[in-house]
DNA sequence: GTTTTGTTTGACCAGATGGTCAGACCAAGG
DNA sequence: CCTTGGTCTGACCATCTGGTCAAACAAAAC
């Protein structure tokens, strides 16, 4: 087998190692920022030994990302079409938030990956995302109908929601730096402003 | 002269060409994934000649970045601590949304840096922002007390506006993809929802 | 018109980087 | 044991890229 599948244990450790380490340095860096040697070096194993496992540095950046779709979706999908209106984009908003605060880097790869036109992505944008986003937004849009929430455009109500949570991950060094005390944690406070903004935007009326 | 310093008419313009087409160029691929022959391709200046008005890809980057920072500063700048609460921070959501529109690359060049931890922009941040920042945020803290607008954390504030509306630049392929009609401006519609999202938030009570 | 000063470039260099490959190494089944 | 097939690596390569430099070339200044 030239292009082994993840079949024996070694395998499965190995790509595992890789995506993690790929992980810590494409967030960081980018896709061209990023090196196969700092990859190699945070995985511990020699740069061979990567390309045994994954056919070049952007077959590494592909699976990567659609690994990180799922997860990164996962809030999203949670919302509840019967459950309760306000409750339900609220606890979005805090999931996301949370997600933000616990996988900073799964938010800056993507954030690296749109920034500069999405050019391995779009596919997945077109797809899979953008499914979901309307499906998610045909709700919304029933509840602004059925007077449970205030009447908001839903697609920019879930941008907005993106927009408002990734920052805290994406932009942290500019938010510790301006907040001033750098070692303190910013979130608390977001997660009070946020639950404001949206619980006042969201009241219907 | 070794260094020149935009005196002759030919360096106004050379460094004026070197520096648009840097912004072009870093706006889309980051430091890291800009080069030195794409900048000069698009500058129509041969590699050399780009060295012989900047020390070096980084002298190039820099000054772009702090020629930026004024521009990028000014709508937040405007806020007029006597005028009129709501009016002053609504106004300052709208030029702040009209210049993603206007400058995209400018704002993508500061999310890029941002992103990677800012490396070469710490300073300013600490500098110039952050003090224009806490200047805006006792402002706005006045307002509060004074309670011409809702409890807001003020910091918070800034950073849910600079979110909110840089996010149509920075992540515009996005937007459009998931908006559907790629063609089409998502700006209009972008504009009233934050519109609403802020007047919900700061009307007192 | 000639000198002086500023501008431009082709050719070149050294280091970084993605990727290859032959062969060494090793784990496990027979 | 030893064979087999997956795993790993040192050495190597081509290309890219930031940067240099001597020399050619303009544009003023005299």
């Amino acid at each position: 087998m030239t292009r082994p599948r993840a079949n024996t244990r070694i395998q499965q450790k190995n790509t595992g190692t890789i995506l993690e380490a790929a992980l810590e340095v494409f967030s960081a860096q980018g896709f061209r920022g990023a090196t196969l040697d700092q990859i190699a070096e945070v995985a511990g194993l020699s740069k061979p030994n990567l390309l045994y496992y994954f056919a070049s540095k952007e077959a590494i950046y592909v699976a990567l990302l659609s690994q990180m779709l799922s997860i990164w979706l996962a809030p999203l999908h949670e919302i509840d079409p019967d459950g309760d209106p306000k409750t339900e984009i609220l606890g979005y908003v805090r999931r996301k938030l949370q997600m933000s605060r616990e996988f900073p880097r799964e938010s800056r790869l993507f954030a690296n990956e749109i920034l500069q036109g999405a050019p391995r992505f779009e596919a997945a944008i077109r797809g899979e995302l953008k499914d979901l986003v309307d499906a998610k937004a045909a709700v919304i849009r029933g509840w602004s109908a059925a007077g449970k929430i205030a009447d908001v455009h839903p697609h920019h109500l879930i941008f907005s929601i993106w927009a408002l949570t990734q920052h805290y991950a994406d932009f942290d060094v500019q938010v510790r730096i301006v907040l001033g005390d750098e070692g303190a944690d910013p979130f608390p406070a977001a997660e009070r402003h946020l639950d404001l903004m949206f619980t006042r935007l969201l009241t219907p009326n």
